[in-house]
DNA sequence: TTAACAAATCGATATTCATCGATATATAAA
DNA sequence: TTTATATATCGATGAATATCGATTTGTTAA
């Protein structure tokens, strides 16, 4: 994992909002509907499509179409990379 | 560690001059002295005093007076209680 | 005590980002 | 095909941030 992705995650994760949604998402089984999310917080529509887009770019989450709706789960391996990367500033 | 200092810590690592801060301080067996991080890097000494207390604040780094100057180290404890944070969103 | 130096703070500016309502796109149901 | 629903995108706005030069503060050396 390069320079550019570790700040991309972390930038990603530098919201309060996107991080209780790694939370929120993380917390299921599997799969989370994008419906569910966006009435869970108190946010507009847009904006929790944009913070999720956040997300999804810096390959934190994984997203999957079903018919109309969208499902996203946490990207565990990213994280495992990124986690990676702080082990070494710990070195 | 709570949401607010995971937000702050990943506030403070979403920038790449504060990436290439901590990999230059963790480099050093030791302390790594304040006027030689503004020498490494192509930012003026206000702005390198800027991103230095975004990572002080972040409890990221840990500083010290020395006469008059001042000396920096990685603060390992936070990035290890940064990584069960994330550790947890792998669950 | 004065001069030199290191680091922090201030004030200004340009850029980035969060947020919203409105609109567009895509899919399913009637 | 028309209507309804889910999500993404657009355009605007206000807030936060990065950056700089100038100044201030605190410390050492002359």
């Amino acid at each position: 994992m390069d320079l550019k992705q570790v700040e991309k995650i972390s930038k990603a994760l530098g919201d309060p909002y996107r991080l209780k949604l790694m939370e929120t998402i993380n917390k299921q089984q599997d799969w989370l509907q994008c419906s569910i999310i966006i009435e869970m917080f108190d946010l507009s529509q847009s904006t929790v499509s944009h913070h999720l887009k956040q997300l999804l770019e810096a390959d934190l989450l994984i997203s999957e179409k079903d018919g109309r709706n969208c499902k996203y789960k946490v990207n565990k391996e990213v994280i495992s990379g990124y986690k990676n990367f702080l082990t070494q500033l710990e070195g």
